[in-house]
DNA sequence: GTCTGCGGGCGCC
DNA sequence: GGCGCCCGCAGAC
């Protein structure tokens, strides 16, 4: 058995949709499906997972990147592309060390005019960081429904760091319209006193600040404010490729020779440090494959042992033509 | 205003 | 034909 078999047979454990033998374009998918997978928020690498028909989160094809739809001419299968992340075009670190990860707007006019805005924390501009991790071409989600149960399936590994989840970006949202829609308040008695009921959220505060228009910023402090980003309490890393997805084939046989390469402007060990996604050891357990509610489970860094695509391309091991560049709209 | 799903259409391979 | 992508539309929130 090669490595790459062994490899995906034991990544097969990790979950009940890897544990069948199923492509989302197959004519029959797995009917015998009495287990199912919970809902992964962060998906990334080539992974499948079946989710249950009730689980709200798959019923709304729910993910972590900023996904947009992509018509495929296929009404049987939903087909969803990444739009990677917005960052500052300078690569400005903010007060905390981070670095600004919005998330992408999924309407294209929404996009345009965020890209419009500057970085809250040096005023440049902001760039679209495009996702490229599937074969140069956006990660992109399938999702299928049948019968009683939703398949999904993810190809490609995402190549930028990951933006804010919409939820975070939800819970920003309405926190910024409550503010406005409601009368003023104390604001140097919320700001000195944010009773924040899990103190070590507020290593983030600097960041999350940051993201928004100093306007804004006043509100953004509340009581539940651990509830509204829950993320920010169990911060997960960003780098956490092929916890339990395929090995991306096209890397041992590149079906197209521009493809891997990295992207020269971004430091990507930046991201990889990046205090907001601090890399941990809670790798994914075979002996719970699906009973885990929490996808950061799921959701780890390779072991060392197995440098990612994106490590070897920043250790400068791919000698790689570029991808193929994208006309800016 | 934004998100989401759908579908027409185009270009590339 | 398959795929990626752009665009517009409609419904929902």
């Amino acid at each position: 058995m090669s490595r790459a078999e062994e490899r995906e047979e034991a990544d097969c454990v990790c979950s009940v949709g890897m544990k069948f033998t199923w492509d989302i374009n197959d004519p029959k998918l797995p009917q015998d499906t009495k287990q199912c997978d919970s809902f992964q928020e962060w998906t990334d690498g080539y992974v499948r997972f079946i989710y249950s028909g009730d689980d709200k989160n798959a019923q709304r094809h729910l993910s972590g990147w900023a996904m947009r739809n992509t018509n495929n001419h296929n009404c049987q299968i939903l087909k969803k592309s990444c739009l990677g992340v917005v960052v500052c075009s300078r690569g400005c670190t903010l007060p905390d060390g981070s670095r600004l990860q919005l998330r992408p707007a999924i309407c294209d006019k929404a996009r345009q005019k965020q890209q419009k805005k500057l970085c809250p924390s040096c005023n440049a501009p902001l760039e679209l960081l495009p996702c490229r991790g599937h074969s140069g071409y956006p990660v992109t989600n399938f999702w299928r429904i049948d019968g009683k149960a939703i398949f999904f399936q993810a190809k490609g590994v995402h190549d930028h760091p990951r933006p804010e989840s919409k939820s975070e970006t939800e819970a920003r949202r309405s926190t910024v319209k409550r503010r406005v829609s409601s009368p003023p308040f104390t604001p140097k008695r919320r700001l000195l006193e944010p009773q924040v009921s899990d103190i070590t959220s507020l290593q983030f505060l600097p960041a999350l600040l940051s993201c928004v228009d100093p306007s804004e910023r006043i509100s953004f402090i509340e009581p539940n404010f651990t509830q509204h980003y829950p993320s920010f309490q169990s911060p997960e890393p960003y780098y956490n490729h092929n916890a339990l997805g395929e090995a991306p084939p096209t890397l041992q046989k590149p079906a197209n020779p521009r493809l891997y390469m990295g992207r020269p402007s971004y430091e990507f060990q930046g991201y990889l440090t990046s205090p907001s996604y601090p890399m941990t050891s809670d790798f994914c357990d075979p002996s719970c494959p699906s009973s885990s509610s929490n996808s950061s489970s799921v959701l780890s860094p390779p072991p060392p042992s197995s440098p990612s695509p994106r490590l070897l391309q920043a250790e400068g091991t791919a000698e790689r033509p570029p991808p193929p560049m994208r006309q800016p709209p």
